[in-house]
DNA sequence: AAGTCGGGGTA
DNA sequence: TACCCAGACTT
């Protein structure tokens, strides 16, 4: 049997049943499929459940208010996500009168819609011919094969689209593109794999040799790097509290947040506020590409002049902005000691 | 090609 | 800690 067709048996038997696979809707899969972008299916599956059912169809997300679809992000990260996907379905609307077009090629000049989200929605919704790349498949990839080119690499990626490309030729595309993520994911694991009940053993490369546990390869990534921060709680007798809007881009682009600023370690260090107030807590926030050191104060508001992106909001009603995570752990923390 | 962009689970 | 997760965009 050859590899496709052993992915495809495979996964007619031990695929697993999840709620994006039950539709050929090309709306509902795309939302799945940005959600789980750096995401696990665990992590993601309730934001997909509230997604689609406040905002059902494109024209639904597409008439819709940035700040709502923003709420409906909050907490899962990559907000750009959010942002490329209220953009996406503008597009839809506008240009393509509310249908997705049917290619992956086409897909991809859509906001937020990449080489591998393209191929997803083209291969599930439509059943484009051309196997999907993600880091399962990489990791499965990169063993079967025996391959210890960089995976991180774009000549690496381009050499495994068209190895898998001709893997998906002469089988059902939405089984084999589900199936080989599914082994990635469940079989095929980055830690003690289970190469024993592996429907792929007999192509395995990298079984044959030994080398599973050294694969996939990756290049190593620049160090992380550590920034402090100053973040201030400024509330009233009236239990308000000063939030303000962030930039559009960027980080946290869109989400709100309350005044805020960095500083130098020394002065972090210190932990004394440049506004009159008293230290309140202290907290790490890990992102991928750097730690952010934060120091909270609790803020007289007599002393303190309200800039004009600034406002002061009733504690009951912050639920109605979306704050980033390390704004809500100290809205949490503060909650907790009043 | 390298850097930016979240948050949570796992060893 | 460090790595990984149904990656894409910017520079």
């Amino acid at each position: 049997m050859d590899i496709g067709q052993s992915i495809v048996t495979w996964f007619e038997s031990q695929g697993r049943d999840l709620p994006w696979r039950d539709t050929r809707d090309p709306y509902r899969i795309w939302i799945a499929e940005v959600i789980l972008q750096q995401t696990r299916i665990a992590q993601g599956i309730k934001y997909f459940y509230r997604f689609v059912e406040r905002f059902p169809d494109v024209q639904t997300l597409a008439s819709a208010h940035q700040d709502e679809v923003l709420k409906y992000w909050e907490g899962l990260g990559y907000y750009s996500r959010a942002r490329n996907l209220h953009a996406a379905a503008k597009q839809v609307v506008e240009k393509y009168e509310g249908k997705f077009p049917q290619h992956y090629t086409e897909l991809q000049k859509l906001r937020g819609i990449g080489p591998y989200t393209a191929r997803a929605i083209g291969s599930f919704a439509f059943g484009n011919q051309t196997g999907v790349i993600d880091g399962n498949v990489l990791r499965v990839m990169s063993r079967v094969l025996g391959d210890f080119s960089p995976v991180n690499q774009q000549s690496t990626r381009k050499k495994f689209q068209e190895i898998i490309d001709q893997w998906v030729k002469n089988v059902d595309s939405r089984n084999f593109n589900n199936g080989i993520m599914d082994i990635g994911s469940v079989v095929c694991t980055p830690t003690q794999p289970g190469c024993l009940i592996c429907p792929l053993l007999d192509h395995c490369k990298g079984y044959k040799e030994g080398m599973v546990h050294l694969l996939p390869f990756k290049e190593k990534k620049t160090d992380r790097k550590i920034k402090h921060y100053h973040f201030y709680l400024i509330s009233n007798t009236r239990g308000e509290v000063v939030i303000r809007q962030r930039p559009a881009k960027g980080l946290w682009g869109g989400l709100w947040e309350i005044p805020n600023q960095k500083v130098s370690k020394e002065e972090w260090e210190e932990k004394k506020s440049r506004l009159a107030g008293e230290f309140f807590h202290q907290m790490k926030h890990v992102f991928t590409h750097f730690d952010m050191m934060i120091n909270v104060f609790l803020v007289s508001p007599q002393e303190y002049d309200l800039k004009p992106a600034e406002q002061f909001i009733s504690k009951d009603k912050i639920h109605i902005f979306a704050f980033s995570k390390a704004v809500l752990k100290i809205f949490d923390k503060w909650q907790n000691t009043d």
